[in-house]
DNA sequence: GTAAGGATGCGCT
DNA sequence: GCGCATCCTTACG
């Protein structure tokens, strides 16, 4: 089921736990791929060094400050784009980074087909899924998807929830709680366990 | 298998 | 100018 706008207006680091096990859904032309969220990451308020919004409002990171469930888009690197979901109340900036995704399978002309390799071209798309700018680049996301919601179909990615709602989520995985990666400039914020992975997941982004 | 270094552009000081 | 919420290629064993 597609997640509400409502999923995103709560507590970040709730979210972030929430969100693993549920399924992002890329639809390019006539080909649906379906992928599991498996490893994230939380940028939480004003007073996270870590995140873009610690230096206040600017152009680039005002989506952050506005509307649960608003992609957020960023370019770094000189190449790479990173995913963010807006969370949180608005005027509240925080957002969860995608790290990585585990292939489930395609639709084409309506019949599912698995994702076999990492490595490897599945129905025109380089399925290279474990990392934060790996993931953009397989799933051909830039910065003309920021500002755009993810609660609707409307624009080719959305995210829907885990199969078995009935079933309590520590029933199916364990959650991993750890330290963010890339974050050392961040005082005595780059030590908050603000990064959370699905336990014994082979398509986590480090180690 | 692991390690090192280069690529690359934009936002911010 | 600097530094970055990174990844890929090359060079080794």
């Amino acid at each position: 089921m597609l997640l509400p706008q409502s999923f995103y207006n709560r507590p970040t680091l709730q979210i972030a736990r929430d969100i693993l096990g549920c399924f992002l859904i890329r639809k390019i032309g006539q080909k649906k791929f379906k992928f599991k969220i498996v490893e994230v990451e939380a940028y939480n308020g004003p007073n996270d060094l870590a995140s873009h919004a610690s230096r206040g409002r600017t152009k680039r990171n005002s989506v952050m400050f506005g509307e649960p469930g608003i992609i957020y888009v960023y370019f770094t690197y000189g190449m790479y784009y990173m995913l963010n979901i807006v969370t949180g109340k608005k005027e509240y900036p925080a957002a969860i980074l995608i790290r990585a995704l585990e292939p489930i399978y395609v639709i084409v002309e309506g019949a599912k087909r698995p994702i076999e390799s990492r490595n490897s071209m599945a129905f025109g798309l380089k399925i290279n899924v474990n990392g934060p700018a790996r993931l953009t680049k397989a799933l051909k996301i830039d910065k003309s998807f920021n500002s755009r919601p993810i609660y609707t179909k409307k624009y080719g990615l959305w995210i829907e929830s885990s199969p078995t709602p009935s079933l309590k989520r520590s029933s199916r995985f364990a959650i991993v709680k750890t330290t963010r990666i890339g974050v050392d400039y961040a005082g005595k914020y780059k030590d908050k366990k603000w990064r959370f992975y699905i336990k014994g997941s082979k398509f986590i982004s480090k180690k």
